[in-house]
DNA sequence: TTCCAGATGCAATGATGTTGCAAATATACT
DNA sequence: AGTATATTTGCAACATCATTGCATCTGGAA
């Protein structure tokens, strides 16, 4: 497991005291899909824009990614080593739990067998589910 | 096909010229859906906070249903007569082109072989494919 | 220690969505 | 048709979320 030190070294970032607080969060949520509002909640005293950007940053980075659940709310969440969910979603995808609110990413779903009118061509496939998660169950 | 004027009384909703215009402007676009700013753009002069609560009652009545393809937009499609999508999402999917930017509502994709860890209980699916959609190829 | 590109904080701005209330109007009733 | 009323609309104000420009600060290398 990396830390955030090396995740920051690794990608040519300064290692200031805020990205690593930021990065400690996801870090302690391997699984689970950050919304900005809970970072803004949980690392302490901080600017917003500076969030965003932040954020922004690791976003090229490559360090994390965009997780679309069908909510409004952004959320990211901690790209693994072979993450290429910023490339392709590939059969990514993301349940989204309708009474804690938490997204997790899932790595495989089983095989879609996807069919699209003629002439449509397919580049992404955003699998999202919804229901109730192991802990609320 | 139903009218605007149909589909308003058939809601016991009254038939305000602001809300036959809207309804127009899905019918025009039966397959797509129909982005916030798309209409307030389209439909001349208007209020925005009357578009809000229009699209909203449209909504609560059954008429139109969001659709959730990733962006960041609202985005709403009208429902067809056998619209289930505001109950239960079922194997309906919205193909989002990448190069025009509109979502069409695909009424089935075929056969979705979901596999969810031990004690997750699955309660919607939605699939957000995206590429190159037969117009713009 | 010094230097400077990169990172941060602040102020201002823009986009988006909501609420309260008064004026306008669609519809039912006489 | 005329009237009453509940609904609908438009305006003002407000709340939230995100972005940009710029001045200041700082991590990391010389």
């Amino acid at each position: 497991m990396s830390t955030s030190v090396d995740i920051l070294k690794r990608s040519d970032l300064r290692k200031t005291p805020f990205r690593i607080r930021v990065l400690d969060y996801f870090i302690l949520q391997p699984h689970a899909a950050v919304r900005n509002t809970d970072l803004e909640q949980n690392i302490g005293d901080f600017d917003r824009i500076t969030l965003y950007r932040t954020l922004k940053t690791f976003e090229e980075k490559g360090i994390i990614h965009e997780v679309v659940d069908g909510s409004k709310d952004q959320k990211y969440a901690l790209c693994h080593h072979d993450c290429k969910v910023h490339i392709s979603d590939g059969d990514h995808a993301h349940f989204s739990c309708k009474l804690c609110g938490n997204t997790y990413c899932l790595d495989s779903v089983g095989e879609l067998n996807i069919q699209l009118p003629s002439n449509y061509v397919l580049d992404k496939v955003q699998v999202m589910l919804s229901g109730t998660c192991d802990n609320c169950k």
